[in-house]
DNA sequence: ATAATTTGACCTGA
DNA sequence: TCAGGTCAAATTAT
């Protein structure tokens, strides 16, 4: 409620404004290089930069434009279900103090009712057979692959890393798609108490696109999070079918605020680097959003996507028993206290299909 | 040495 | 009993 704010169409004429602005310091900056001596991978980057921004603020003009249209949307994979429950973005650092600690266990006795769950499609789609899912700028620790029945790929299983540091309950389940490889299915349970306000750093990235393409269990394609790669193939945003409202009002896109660093590195995946240290490196900021720093979460334009971006899909659904072992815990409550919180960042996403 | 991942065992609800 | 979910020891990465 407090952050009632960006519903606004100012956020959003801003952002537009800040794109084409910044669309145009980029092109010449791209001037200047073209004069100078420069290697080619400073204009492409600056080049790319060009285009993610008026891909951005075209992006934006359609969003707005189809507001009044939800049913001008498209849903991509028609996959959920789900009812809403309440939250639905990650992270909240305000609640989390309220709980630390003792909770955990207290809470397990009690009653952990709903975890608020919500479920996203997201489509890598990759020509190349590049990206992959990852990075939804929190840092996971996977503690769980299984294999599901009558799924072709396994679902593996995460934790926010910060699980026991900051008692933060937040899991998130992958489940790559039998029928399009191309689209991951995530699907968050509890929200981030957590602060991670350094986003995920490159390292941990890595990692996590690493189990995600288990090559054995033909897991996935490298990811790679080419911001402008992602857009350009698909972007799409379904919310499915839960109520609009609640989906406009609860869900928030996981800020994503990492980009990544892949340099190289993932020799294992052996996939295809295709973009060079710098180029990912760069990837504009501007793209996540002007603010890079620590405000992020809450200031992030409303288009934000996830990294992985792009085309999602996703429902909410209010799951009841999370955890059965003994050890698990207790997350629930803070479905309820945190409400609040979700609605701010949440993302104006009301209308049914982000981007066509 | 510390942190993350892998993976089979274990737990729980249906 | 079974499938889905989680634990935790071993392994691997940082």
């Amino acid at each position: 409620m407090e952050f009632a704010m960006e519903s606004g169409l100012n956020l959003e004429q801003n952002t537009l404004i800040n794109e084409l602005t910044q669309g145009m310091e980029l092109a010449k900056q791209l001037r200047t290089h073209l004069n100078q001596s420069s290697s080619p991978e400073n204009r492409e980057l600056l080049l790319q930069k060009i285009l993610s921004s008026y891909e951005k603020a075209l992006l934006i003009l359609k969003w707005s434009g189809s507001m009044g249209n939800p049913q001008s949307l498209a849903p991509v994979t028609g996959l959920q279900e789900s009812s809403v429950s309440g939250d639905g973005s990650p992270q909240s650092e305000d609640f989390d103090r309220g709980f630390k600690d003792h909770q955990e266990q207290s809470d397990i006795s009690k009653k952990r009712k709903t975890l608020p769950t919500w479920t996203d499609h997201v489509r890598v789609c990759s020509e190349n057979g590049i990206e992959g899912p990852m990075d939804d700028g929190y840092s996971w620790r996977k503690y769980g692959q299984k294999d599901i029945l009558g799924a072709k790929y396994p679902r593996s299983y995460y934790r926010c890393t910060y699980r026991s540091t900051q008692n933060c309950w937040a899991t998130k389940q992958v489940q790559r798609s039998d029928d399009d490889p191309t689209v991951f299915e995530m699907t968050y349970k509890g929200k981030h108490t957590c602060n991670q306000n350094h986003h995920t750093s490159p390292s941990q990235e890595k990692q996590q696109l690493k189990q995600n393409n288990n090559p054995n269990n033909h897991q996935q394609p490298p990811p790679e999070n080419h911001l402008l790669f992602n857009l350009r193939t698909n972007l799409r945003v379904n919310t499915e079918e839960l109520n609009n409202k609640e989906v406009a009002s609860n869900f928030t896109f996981p800020h994503s605020a990492s980009f990544k660093w892949m340099n190289g590195e993932n020799q294992n995946l052996g996939f295809p680097t295709l973009v060079n240290d710098h180029t990912l490196g760069s990837y504009s900021p501007s793209f996540i959003s002007p603010a890079t720093s620590e405000t992020n979460y809450y200031s992030v334009p409303p288009f934000q996507m996830n990294n992985f971006g792009m085309v999602f899909h996703h429902s909410e659904s209010d799951i009841i028993s999370a955890n059965t072992s003994a050890t698990n815990s207790p997350i629930g409550d803070l479905d309820f206290s945190i409400d609040p919180a979700d609605l701010d960042r949440n993302f104006p996403f009301n209308t049914p299909g982000f981007f066509n």
